[in-house]
DNA sequence: CTTTCATATGAATATATTATCATATGTTCA
DNA sequence: TGAACATATGATAATATATTCATATGAAAG
């Protein structure tokens, strides 16, 4: 059993803490925050968000493929169009989370 | 009683979606989430910060005031050096839920 | 009051990130 | 099979961010 010599604050290692940085990063951006605020609706296709957030066809699908990325959305095809949805319950946590933040 | 014309998704308008945003910022940096973890002891001075998480004095300081304008840390004066600690109970939380994802 | 220890800060560089533009891919339907 | 529609992607340029270095500020102790 090799002896583990990462740097570690507690029982953090080095390379999850960098997971969890690359994690809020996904929330730390205007348009992705939109955009996963927007899929609280229920599932929706890139044309669609694209219009609720106000912005265009390309940016929304880079951002999306960043969540998507980091397991945060799902997507699936539906005949011409591809449809996203929230892949994971701890998005609207941490989301609750910061507004309470702000809102004190 | 003026209109509201921002833009908005749901309950959530352009100018706290931005808030937001830069709260998470805060969490999206593998030193600040360092220095918050370390915090999670309990109060500590700068130079325990630095030497518990490996970095130099001036990195940490300018991401301590990152992390005090976004008052998620308070500090103090104790003689000769400054007492920093959490100053926000979501923060335990929000760190909490992203390591429950990062370990699904 | 000047030296030492602790922390903060400004400027500069290096790096990362985002939006945009142009274009590619993939699906449906005539 | 080729328009028309929906989405994805690569390259680029603009912007933001983090670290480092040098130095400033501030407290305490001799």
């Amino acid at each position: 059993m090799a002896v583990k010599n990462d740097y570690m604050i507690r029982d953090l290692r080095e390379e999850e803490l960098l997971e969890l940085a690359d994690l809020f990063k996904m929330f730390a951006d205007s348009t992705r925050i939109k955009i996963l605020y927007d899929l609280f609706d229920g599932e929706k296709n890139v044309t669609e968000i694209c219009e609720d957030i106000e912005m265009n066809q390309s940016a929304v699908s880079h951002q999306l493929k960043a969540l998507k990325t980091a397991k945060l959305i799902k997507s699936r095809r539906e005949g011409k169009s591809i449809k996203y949805s929230l892949d994971d319950d701890h998005v609207k946590t941490i989301i609750a989370m910061g507004k309470e933040h702000i809102e004190e």
